[in-house]
DNA sequence: AATCCAGACAACCGCTCTAGG
DNA sequence: CCCTAGAGCGGTTGTCTGGAT
């Protein structure tokens, strides 16, 4: 809860304290959240004594203080998730964090950032040239189950120099017993009625229950 | 012991979106 | 519609820490 770093704030011109958080502010913003909720930022930023904007408040509390965060690291798991769903979603890391309970998007963009980025732009697999938002919107999903693999694969218009489709696969396995080729055969009606969201959410739902060493390494 | 450096994480900045007047 | 304030998001920067020299 308390935050161990030396307190490095500072006031800026608009008198508003800025820089790291002391424990005695957190324990401000956390007492005053959990008695009376948030309203509005900045009001609680005033009613909790605090000389913060209503936007460091929000941050810190939405990072760092709330009682449902995950406190301990990344798992290999976990850290799959992220980089499948960084191929699907692009970098909409509150969209990410959404499908990861207690993880926040700052949490998983600095991991991305620092960890992911680098390690597979060390395999020559950097993804940075995912399609735009735009272009993740006109996807579609094909799902190929024949000859025992399931291979999910998104393709996506790329309409900026009318290449008919590029695609990369989000997840490919064997389908080794009948619970996969169950989550095969749905992500096949899944992909066939174009049902992206149902796709991502299923696939979330499936790698969460993948043990951690059936993950690949990355 | 002092310094340097890279990695990890915390926090800020600027922008967009949305709701309400 | 237009304007404004607040909230949220993603990129970027700042700070700290630990290991190497």
């Amino acid at each position: 809860m308390a935050n161990e770093k030396k307190d490095g704030a500072k006031p800026c011109a608009t008198n508003k304290r800025k820089g790291l958080w002391s424990p005695d502010e957190d324990e401000r913003l956390y007492s005053h959240i959990t008695n009376y909720g948030v309203g509005t930022w900045s009001s609680v930023s005033e009613l909790a004594g605090l000389k913060r904007s209503g936007k460091s408040c929000r941050l810190r509390w939405m990072n760092y203080l709330r009682p449902d965060l995950r406190k301990e690291p990344i798992s290999k798991q976990e850290e799959g998730l992220i980089v499948s769903l960084q191929r699907v979603l692009g970098n909409r890391w509150s969209a990410i964090a959404a499908r990861m309970p207690g993880r926040t998007d700052n949490e998983i963009k600095n991991y991305w950032n620092s960890r992911i980025k680098k390690k597979l732009r060390r395999m020559g697999a950097d993804r940075d040239q995912t399609p735009e938002t735009s272009q993740i919107a006109e996807k579609s999903a094909h799902c190929n189950t024949e000859d025992g693999n399931l291979d999910v694969t998104i393709s996506y218009n790329n309409s900026a120099n009318e290449k008919p489709h590029s695609h990369f696969p989000i997840f490919a396995c064997q389908v080794t017993d009948e619970q996969n080729c169950e989550q095969a055969a749905h992500y096949s009606s899944l992909s066939k009625n174009n049902e992206m969201d149902l796709l991502v959410e299923g696939y979330v739902d499936f790698l969460m229950s993948l043990p951690d060493d059936v993950h690949a390494d990355i």
